[in-house]
RNA sequence: GCCGGAGUGGCGGAACGGUAGACGCGGGGGACUUAAAAUCCCCUGGAGUGCAAACUCCGUGAGGGUUCAAGUCCCUCCUCCGGCACCA
């Protein structure tokens, strides 16, 4: 009898194995095979056994990419920049640098714990100076194009902290700490011209055939591009003002405006209010300007649409005929022109405002018969058009386009939902933004010898209003590099997510020093073949780094023009929390937080991630279970236990039809493994591993020694990449001296699995009526005439008599009886 | 509201258009044991017929359709989950 099957013994040893023999190392100068990469994450401290499940799922792959003699890149870093660092930082009165440190430490730890392997040679931090001064390059290199530049842009302010507030410190409209009302407030702000590469990064996702199609409708939403016309209104009586622009997809239901909407931010609003509207406009535009974005676009309560008359009227340009000019808060200064022109018989929320305010109705657009509702916007034949009156949707815009070209006073126009982004951020903890400003220069960026620009030292963490950096003397205080004057340094820093827009290219060969990254090596290793990480990160991080490898393309620097070939998104793993009793999401204040450390006591690691791996598809939700983990484990005793049947089997020889059983079962679940692990589906391979585990148990006692061993060495081959702690004691343990990552992978016979002795289903008028079993040789006649035969006792005149063969559905075909 | 995705046993979930429910969990029965745990064996979608070997019918959210054949494809609807949410 072998030892107890004992985790805790085995699994360090082999930890230390992996490590020291460096067994994830790949030479990035030689060709490229394979690059995969887990989404790197934040060092947040703790991981639980739900973040286990991508990094698991990824070592698995890696594993039998390594056995099938293949040269894997499978790097692993850490996006160490961020907001939570500084609030540790402020509540330690330490520096974010220490915890974020202890975090790194700790997190490198679990996943060696969890038998995870990555090519640590390559680690990063982006909080490195060595790592963020590329940030700064980048930077520099798209201000000098035109891609990064300064703008107004609105911030959630606090008027009694004096101090900017992210979106998520914003708890129901009110700051976080101390609850005063949060306004938004203009400030200067850098931003980077995403909103050029938008056709760019629209048209790109058409190619990116191995990404999830949820992902590329998100992103498609997300750049949000629109056709339609762009013109002019004049205002009444004031041509001086020069009139207003707006945007509208439906330049075809023009003849229905009845009036048009300014945006309460619009410039034109003080000019064209006239002075008898002007308390009431004024009441309306403070009220606005004071509820927050999110308070805005709220649809909690009834959807209101409030707004207010200027006074003021402009003039159609399609009928000549005058229209009031209003000003309500769903119109938004941020997309089109900032004023619309209003349809309310084509245009709900139109609809909706004209009722509100006593406002005609005009329809352009027959609506089918029998119509009940309000606005019609779908397509009909247009009405009250004058010389669009009978033409359908697309020929009416199309008209109308021309028509607005032909008189100058429009044209055809695309507008995208997508803004640019804004990248700073009001915090110490991020890339500062490398740039002064000089007196008499302006804005002068810091010249390239002179990166990085480092993160003081002296700084306090006191959690005081405002950015730390601008308390810190030796920071803010500069030289202009163009006058050598005194200059004050820019205090922003970057937005994190510019930290992971270019990291994996940066992972290629992360010991470059005069460079961003190698690009001679780069060209070849990208794009990366595999990229695995959360849903969460579907728009923003995938997006940026998509912009960010499309610019660096542009500049020559990276030949591929989109950064990532497979995307897989796992999901959530949930667990019953104590207190709701309900499927959250694993977290510390839900009390259902399942710790790594004292699973892996108990059962060990190779348990966990069987467990993990085995609980459903990886691409979507799935519940913690202990029953499941006692389960996995199970299977993991038995897999122990078969050894001593083939320490057992001396050198018996065996029974045929027990031997043809191993075989072919044996093909038929390297088979499976293969397929299965190849789509991403490690629950379905574990399960064929435990049928060839099964077969073992049942069919091995009365198989041939060899033939019992053959069988088993598969099984810990398949099973390796799951459970790789025990398969190499295990394989060490039948006398091999090698690891088993370098054993190879099995393979498998499809001649074998095809020359199965063939089962054949006959089917009369679509019920199964009986199975034959035949030679696999057999043709569609011979099958025929069988099928016909065995079918008789069911055959009632003009039946149809159909044929399946089984299990492996080579061929089905009809034959009428 | 718009756009996606999903509804299969007691549960997690399997099923190139081809024997629905693989594999596991849970449950039931049995063996071993003084006993329990562990382990091993058998059964486990529902309803029915049969002494039995077996057999029949129903069954993948609901209703239609295509097909020799539908969990899978098409149409309508219901429910749940996710994303966006006044984007003109």
């Amino acid at each position: 009898m072998a030892l107890p099957y004992d985790p805790q013994k085995i699994e360090p040893h082999w930890q230390e194995f992996w490590e020291t023999e460096r067994c994830a190392r790949v030479d990035t100068a030689e060709a490229k095979d394979l690059y995969m990469l887990m989404m790197f994450p934040y060092p947040s401290g703790d991981l639980h056994v739900g973040h286990g499940r991508n990094y698991i799922l990824g070592d698995c792959l890696f594993r039998m990419f390594l056995m099938q003699g293949r040269r894997v890149l499978n790097p692993m870093g850490w996006d160490a920049f961020g907001l939570p660092a500084e609030n540790a930082a402020i509540k330690r009165g330490s520096h974010p640098r220490e915890w974020t440190v202890a975090n790194i430490e700790r997190m490198k730890r679990q996943f060696r714990v969890w038998g995870i392997l990555y090519d640590w040679d390559k680690e990063i931090a982006s909080c490195e100076p060595e790592y963020y001064r590329w940030n700064q390059w980048l930077f520099k290199r798209m201000l000098e194009r035109g891609l990064a530049y300064r703008g107004k842009a609105p911030v959630n302010w606090c008027s009694s902290c004096h101090t900017v507030l992210a979106n998520e410190q914003v708890v129901a409209g009110g700051c976080e700490r101390c609850g005063t009302v949060v306004v938004q407030r203009d400030l200067e702000q850098w931003f980077l011209r995403i909103t050029s590469y938008a056709d760019r990064l629209l048209d790109g996702l058409d190619r990116l055939e191995h990404w999830p199609e949820k992902v590329k409708i998100m992103q498609r939403n997300w750049i949000g591009r629109s056709e339609g016309a762009e013109f002019t209104m004049e205002i009444e009586g004031r041509a001086d003002l020069g009139g207003f622009g707006v945007f509208t997809t439906r330049p075809d239901t023009a003849f229905g405006m009845t009036f048009a909407v300014l945006s309460p931010e619009h410039p034109l609003v003080g000019a064209i209010t006239t002075p008898e509207r002007r308390p009431e406009v004024e009441a309306f535009v403070e009220r606005v300007r004071r509820a927050t974005e999110v308070e805005r676009l709220s649809t909690e309560g009834p959807i209101e649409k409030r707004g207010v008359f200027t006074g003021s009227h402009a003039v159609n340009p399609f009928n000549g005929r005058s229209v009031p000019v209003y000003l309500a808060d769903y119109v938004l200064m941020s997309y089109g022109t900032g004023a619309i022109m209003a349809v309310p018989g084509q245009d709900q929320r139109d609809w909706e405002f004209a009722k509100a305010q006593g406002l005609p109705i005009v329809r352009t657009v027959q609506p089918p018969e029998g119509w009940k509702g309000e606005a019609y916007e779908g397509d009909g034949p247009a009405i009250h058009s004058e010389w669009l009156d009978g033409l359908h949707q697309a020929e009416a815009i199309r008209r109308a386009i021309d028509w607005l070209e032909e008189k100058g006073i429009g044209r055809r126009k695309v507008n995208y939902r997508l803004r640019d982004w804004l990248i700073s951020r009001q915090r110490y903890w991020g890339t500062p933004i490398p740039v002064v400003t000089c007196e008499r220069h302006g804005t002068v960026a810091v010249p390239d010898e002179q990166l990085p620009v480092l993160l003081p030292a002296d700084v306090q963490f006191t959690g005081a209003e405002g950015n730390p950096l601008e308390r810190s003397v030796t920071f803010v205080a500069a030289r202009c590099p163009t006058c050598g004057g005194p200059a004050r340094r820019e205090t922003d820093t970057m937005d994190t997510f510019m930290d992971s827009s270019w990291y994996f290219l940066r992972f290629v060969n992360p010991h470059v020093h005069d460079r961003m990254f190698d690009a001679e090596r780069v060209a070849r290793w990208l794009p990366v073949d595999l990229y695995i990480g959360g849903i969460e990160h579907a728009i923003l991080h995938l997006l940026y780094a998509r912009f960010i490898t499309k610019v660096l393309h542009d500049f020559g620097l990276v030949p591929a023009d989109e950064p990532f070939q497979v995307l897989f998104n796992q999901g959530m793993i949930t667990a019953r929390s104590a207190s709701s009793g309900k499927l959250e999401k694993m977290s510390k204040s839900k009390g259902n937080v399942v710790a790594p450390d004292s699973l892996i006591a108990r059962y060990g690691a190779d348990t966990e991630r069987v467990y993990t791996l085995f609980m459903g598809p990886p691409e979507k939700e799935a519940e913690w279970t202990d029953e499941g983990v006692a389960g996995a484990h199970r299977f993991l005793q038995r897999v122990w236990g078969l050894q001593d049947l083939v320490a057992e089997a001396g050198d018996r020889t065996g029974d045929a039809a027990a031997e043809r059983e191993l075989l072919v079962a044996t093909h038929r679940a390297v088979k499976r493994v293969q397929d299965d692990l190849g789509r991403y589906q490690p629950n379905t391979a574990i399960a064929a591993m435990m049928t060839l585990s099964n077969a073992i148990h049942e069919h091995g006692p009365r198989s041939s020694a060899q033939r019992v061993r053959q069988t088993y060495e598969t099984l810990l081959r398949l099973l390796h990449p799951i459970a790789p702690h025990v398969t190499e004691e295990l394989w060490r343990t039948l006398g091999h001296g090698t690891s088993l990552l370098k054993a190879g992978w099995p393979s498998y016979d499809p001649s074998l699995l095809a020359s199965q002795r063939v089962t054949l289903a006959v089917q009369v008028n679509g019920k199964l009526r009986t199975t034959i079993e035949s030679d696999p040789g057999l043709d569609a006649d011979a099958a025929a005439a069988l099928a016909r035969e065995a079918a008789g006792r069911w055959l009632e005149g003009k039946d149809i008599v159909k044929v399946i063969h089984v299990p492996d559905r080579l061929v089905s075909f009809v034959v009428r009886g």
